[in-house]
RNA sequence: GGGCGCUUAGCUCAGUUGGCUAGAGCAUCUCGUUUACACCGAGGAGGCCGCGGGUUCGAAUCCCUCAGCGCCCACCA
């Protein structure tokens, strides 16, 4: 063994063996209690970044935890063709502009070829990791068995009335060429100039100048006040940073103007907002929105002359511009809800100034083929130059959506898609009757059938239920699930869903649109369990569906918790009638040790493979679960991965030391350590029985320490296997690195190397191995065999054991009394190191020191000090040993007076006398500042029990403790003092 | 604009029903080449728990005000 750990190589290894070990496959027809976890499954062309680190080492843990618990433990692994993200990768690899330059079939031919090979990366970068998943049953989510459930899926939910095809207002992602849903949208906040432009005697506003070019209404409120009023310019129109307008078009020459009355009496806000005006406003005439209504008349635009006429419409806020708009019926999705309202009227409006490319058609005149954001600026020069303008806000900032994948614009649009009715009736498959895919959503969560960890997104969820429009579910691209829907010549659905027996005629044709990828993702729980092939048949026992759905948990980062919790929960109520699964764990985005989101441009980024390379994934591992809590951000540096990688090798000197001590030869069992009747090894063999269920030591063999250290032991994998089953991996991690290095390695190892009790010794190590096992499976694998096991890795499952196969630590071997005995050790053997520093004594100088102390009942403590606290001596003293006989009367101040030459260590109450030169100087500065802390506490005390209420309300116990404690406190000084 | 959350040591963060002297890692200071480990050991220093108020015998913890920070949703006239 090396004297620094070396994880290069052995890991591979490791994770090779256990694959052929057979044990990662969970076994259908197990008597044990199932614990699924289905893997999020990343996207088949991704890299594993630090997202699916955390989540790999967050689940293997729970994975691994349940199966040494127990459990039959499922863990299914998979990928996802994450259709829009793939597509846009595959069409620029191939140097296309846009996939129609190839046909569909070859397009496809050249994905499914792409998503292989990038497929093999991302299984192996999993592997990296040490994820314990059963890739016998690994899954795609564009695969037979899922396209199956897809089609299974989709044909139910058309029964049911739940999924129809529509006109509507949807985002049109310019760069990707297809649909996206609401939740696929990135907001990015820009600033752009704000127009007030003339439209008639109207004013309007708007950031999207370029819309501003065709035939419109103008819609009015119809009970909203608005005033025309005479514009009386002030020459000359001069001011800084403008030019006068020479045009003589507009601005200079008197005219009327209709606005709402609030800008009009607003005197600040109008000229903040009719910046380009600079005159007075005279009252002519107020009036209703209504009143103006069927007005009409012609202006200029941008784009020349068009018609406008007056609308009248409740939408319209009165507080906002001039109290009237005109409307783009086709790119906004409010203007589409006024038209929708006003069918009759507008039947001649639903026309497309944008095409699908995100170009200005040729209603916008002048600016017809520019892109919108050229349209934008361009618009806005020829408006200003024309004198069309009358105010402007170069610093209007507002947000716009982006594509989630594509990074380009998104533009609302009318099109015909597919959506999923989240608001409309059905009749339950499952008994319960009436009801909305959105109130079994809710349900889940309201009703107690799933908690979210931490639980401070249940109203994130619930709001973003609230506000939930029904989901647009087609997609305008290729690679995906092909929507199952055959039509006629006519465009007449002739068939839907699963083909299988079906007669499809060849005149028929597919629906040429995807299915969103996040509907095969929402299948994910159950799709990859064999529904719906292998569900609700009876007779089935032995199906996956039957052994491990519902899943149990469902891990993952809360930045999807819309797109694919919130549907998983969707489809699996509705379609199985079960939830499927009863605990979300969200997990954070890791960040760099700032908090700071990591990010190529800022240099801070850190790539999980490379770090795995540099320090092993154990370290990695613990970095990603340790310091972090559900749901905050995962803070990580290599400072901290540093941190954990010295952890990892000081397991590994623990191992090197115990093993050391066991000798060459492995352990053998030792009879006389296991009691009669007591336990008895499940394992093959006559190994030693290290799977500790107590009943294994003779009270009488084992010293102090041993009973102190497996008392504490007994004690911590108890909070551990707490911590895990509620979830906090953190405070798990936390509890075993300190139990591992600052009882273990610093006291426990220190005592063995004077008081040797291998047994003992090399049963805790085991124990710990085991308790760190699900959080590094690696390093105790490794030390499991090395230390623990004669056979190679290959051989461990038919000869002996893999760690996993143990049972994890559930030892009842709390000794109150023991802890309490080497506590006192601990706390004296530190007083002495303080001395020494405090006193810069040669650390290797034994010093003499002195006790007073029951001889008999202090024995071990006794030999400990002297061994740990380096003395040569530290006799007890005791009315015996004391010069003048056994008189007891007044032993303290004997012992004072015997031995006031030595330097005196109050700890607990217990003075322990130390022979050494006394620096009077700095000893009297130590006691000083020990007399004021005890002082200090001592008051404090004294507060708490003179007040009448304390005695009266608090808790008796406590009352008692504080007592106790002032007694304590007291006597303390009391020594100090004498 | 609506909502959620955060503010604890120099930094990153724990602190689960209110109760011992508020903890950890990193950083820092002093000492140390003790044969498991220098990826180490020993010891130390460092906190009006954001501000102000309230409830309580008792508040980092519960309630309210304010300030600062972060996030989610909505928002294209």
């Amino acid at each position: 063994m090396k004297t620094a750990y070396d994880h290069t190589g052995i890991e591979d290894e490791i994770y090779k063996a256990w694959e052929a070990s057979g044990l990662m496959q969970a076994d259908v027809k197990s008597d044990k209690k199932p614990f699924t976890i289905v893997l999020p499954p990343p996207n088949v062309t991704g890299q594993l970044h630090l997202g699916h680190a955390a989540m790999l080492a967050i689940e293997d843990i729970m994975i691994r935890y349940k199966k040494m618990k127990g459990y039959e433990a499922l863990w299914i692994p998979g990928t996802d063709h994450a259709a829009i993200a793939t597509e846009t990768v595959v069409v620029k690899k191939l140097g296309l502009t846009s996939r129609e330059e190839m046909g569909r079939e070859e397009f496809l031919e050249e994905a499914r070829k792409f998503a292989e090979e990038k497929h093999d990366t991302i299984v192996n970068q999993t592997k990296k990791m040490g994820a314990w998943l059963d890739w016998s049953r690994e899954a795609y989510t564009l695969d037979e068995a899922r396209n199956t459930a897809v089609k299974t899926m989709f044909e139910m939910m058309y029964e049911d009335g739940l999924i129809e095809r529509g006109h509507r207002m949807i985002n049109w992602s310019t760069g990707a060429q297809s649909v996206l849903s609401d939740d696929e949208l990135e907001w990015e906040d820009i600033k752009e100039p704000f127009y007030y432009i003339r439209c008639g005697e109207f004013i309007i506003g708007t950031v999207r100048s370029e819309t501003k070019c065709s035939d419109s209404p103008v819609v009015v409120h119809p009970e909203g006040d608005y005033v025309r009023v005479k514009y009386k310019p002030t020459p000359p129109l001069v001011r800084e940073g403008d030019r006068p307008d020479l045009s003589g078009r507009g601005g200079l020459k008197e005219e009327t103007f209709i606005m709402s009355r609030h800008l009009f009496e607003n005197t600040e806000l109008r000229q903040k907002t009719l910046n380009l005006l600079d005159g007075e406003f005279v009252l002519v005439e107020s009036m209703k929105g209504k009143e103006l209504e069927g007005q009409s008349f012609e202006y200029h635009t941008y784009a020349g002359k068009r018609k406008f006429f007056v609308l009248c419409d409740e939408a319209i806020d009165m507080e906002k511009g001039s109290g009237a708009m005109t409307i783009s019926i086709c790119h906004a999705g409010d203007d589409y809800e006024i038209a929708k309202r006003h069918k009759d009227k507008l039947a001649d409006y639903y026309f497309e100034k944008i095409d699908k490319k995100g170009h200005m058609t040729q209603k916008a005149g002048a600016c017809a083929g520019m892109t919108v954001i050229e349209a934008r600026k361009a618009s806005g020069k020829i408006m200003k130059d024309q004198g069309l303008l009358v105010g402007m806000d170069y610093n209007y900032e507002h947000r716009v959506p982006k594509c989630y994948r594509s990074d380009c614009v998104v533009e609302p649009m009318i099109s015909p898609q597919w959506f999923i009715m989240v608001e409309k009736e059905f009749t339950d498959r499952f008994g319960g009757g009436q009801t909305t895919l959105k109130a079994q959503m809710q349900e889940a969560v309201r009703g107690g059938h799933i908690n979210i960890i931490p639980d401070k997104f249940d109203k994130m969820y619930f709001h973003w239920i609230d506000n939930l429009r029904d989901w647009c579910i087609s997609r305008q691209i290729w690679w995906g699930h092909r929507i199952p829907v055959w039509y006629d010549k006519e465009g007449n659905i002739k068939a839907y869903g699963r083909t299988e027996g079906k007669a499809i005629d060849p005149s028929w044709i597919q629906d040429e649109d995807t299915l969103d990828t996040w509907f095969s993702s929402a299948l994910w729980p159950f799709s990859t369990l064999g529904w719906p092939n292998e569900s609700g048949l009876p007779g089935s026992p032995d199906s996956d569906f039957e052994k491990f759905y519902p899943n149990d948990v469902l891990e993952t980062g809360w930045d999807i918790i819309f797109f694919w919790v919130a549907r998983m929960i969707m489809f699996g109520r509705y379609a199985t009638g079960k939830y499927p699964f009863h605990t979300v764990y969200l997990h954070g985005m890791v960040c760099d040790e700032h908090g700071k989101k990591m990010s190529k441009s800022k240099g801070n980024g850190i790539d999980p493979l490379e770090v795995i390379g540099e320090v092993g994934a154990d370290a990695v591992r613990l970095s990603l679960v340790i310091g972090s809590t559900p749901g905050n951000p995962i803070p990580l540096g290599h400072n901290k991965i540093k941190g954990y990688r010295n952890f990892v090798n000081k397991l590994w000197n623990a191992g090197r030391f115990v093993k050391m001590q066991m000798g060459v030869s492995k352990p053998t069992p030792n009879p006389s350590l296991v009691r009669e009747g007591g336990y008895c090894p499940p394992d093959k063999g006559d190994r030693p029985d290290l799977s500790g269920r107590g009943g294994l030591f003779k009270e009488g063999d084992l010293s102090l320490p041993d009973r102190w250290i497996l008392s504490r032991f007994s004690t911590v994998a108890k909070e551990v296997s707490e911590s895990l089953e509620t979830y906090q991996i953190s405070a798990a991690g936390d509890a075993i690195y300190h139990f591992v290095w600052n009882e273990f390695c610093d006291w426990y190892i220190e005592a063995s190397k004077v008081d040797m009790n291998t047994e003992v010794l090399g049963f805790v190590f085991a124990e710990i191995l085991k308790l760190t096992h699900p959080l590094c499976p690696f390093i105790t694998e490794n030390l499991w065999k090395e230390v623990f096991q004669t056979q190679e890795l290959e051989n461990l499952r038919t000869e002996e054991q893999f760690i996993i196969e143990t049972s994890y630590p559930d030892l009842n071997m709390v000794d109150q009394k023991s802890e309490e005995d080497f506590a006192l050790v601990q706390k004296i053997v530190t007083a002495l190191r303080k001395l020494r520093t405090d006193q810069k004594l040669n650390p290797k100088e034994k010093l003499q020191a002195k006790i007073k102390a029951d001889a008999e009942a202090f024995k071990d403590q006794q030999k400990l000090i002297i061994d740990l606290g380096q003395l040569s001596d530290l006799s007890i003293l005791s009315s015996s040993s004391l010069t003048g006989g056994s008189s007891s009367a007044d032993l303290d101040s004997r012992i004072k007076s015997e031995n006031d030459n030595l330097l005196s260590l109050i700890v607990e109450g217990i003075e322990v006398l130390v022979d050494i030169p006394i620096d009077e100087e700095a000893e009297k500065a130590r006691l000083g500042k020990q007399r004021a802390e005890l002082e200090k506490k001592k008051v404090a005390l004294e507060g708490r029990l003179s007040n009448p209420s304390y005695r009266d309300k608090a808790p008796e116990a406590l009352v008692k403790q504080t007592e106790a404690e002032l007694e304590q406190v007291s006597s303390e000084i009391a020594k100090l003092k004498s």
